[in-house]
DNA sequence: CGGCCGATCCACT
DNA sequence: GTGGATCGGCCGA
């Protein structure tokens, strides 16, 4: 089932962030259908956080996206080579948003891994942000999109993800943030108790 | 207009 | 563990 506009327009984006843990990432790009349990997510606080590209209500044509209603789809371009996927959270105007850092695929797995070549390793696959969306080919020029659209939407798939599956600690990549770097913003789901 | 840098990934040692 | 790839976005001049 579909998750409506109220799950995202919720105020408190870290909450958001927790949940998405165990929801399925559906996307149609090129006609393939792809889509993935949601396994790792981070929370980006807006003006107030340091690491946030909102940081301070800072207004971009790039980061115009972030300002948008819960429910829409933040998507830009990093190091010049990867696209990284973001869900925009709460209301109009205030730049909240969630960073989708890993998938274990569901659908479309032949397609993903034509899309990303030999980056199976280890037995991983689409860990990682820049390899999530190049595994469900979205790509920078696709952010704007609104999540309760046909290209891309998240459904409940009905898994229950309980908190002693769930580490919680501090984002990735991020410490040029200061104290904002430490805030315990990452949530991930142990993926080797789902099978 | 020039220069710096990044919410990363991969090949290689 | 480490360094290179690679280029749009942002800022300062």
């Amino acid at each position: 089932m579909k998750l409506a506009r109220s799950f995202y327009e919720r105020p408190d984006v870290v909450t958001v962030a927790r949940e998405l843990l165990g929801k399925e990432l559906c996307v149609v790009m090129d006609g393939q259908l792809t889509t993935g349990i949601i396994t790792e997510t981070e929370a980006y606080a807006g003006i107030t956080d340091r690491a946030s590209h909102a940081f301070g209500g800072k207004r971009t044509a790039r980061t115009e996206i972030m300002y948008a209603r819960g429910g829409t789809a933040y998507v830009y371009l990093c190091y010049g080579m990867h696209s990284l996927f973001n869900v925009v959270t709460n209301v109009k105007d205030v730049p909240h948003a969630v960073l989708i850092r890993a998938i274990l695929p569901r659908k479309g797995i032949s397609t993903m891994k034509a899309r990303t070549g030999k980056n199976v390793i280890n037995g991983a696959f689409s860990n990682g942000p820049g390899k999530v969306a190049k595994a469900l080919g979205i790509h920078y020029s696709h952010s704007g999109l609104d999540l309760l659209g046909k290209a891309i939407w998240i459904s409940d798939a009905g898994l229950e993800v309980p908190d002693d599956q769930v580490l919680c600690g501090p984002r990735i990549g991020v410490d040029y943030a200061g104290d904002d770097a430490k805030l315990p913003y990452r949530f991930c789901w142990n993926v080797s108790v789902i099978k």
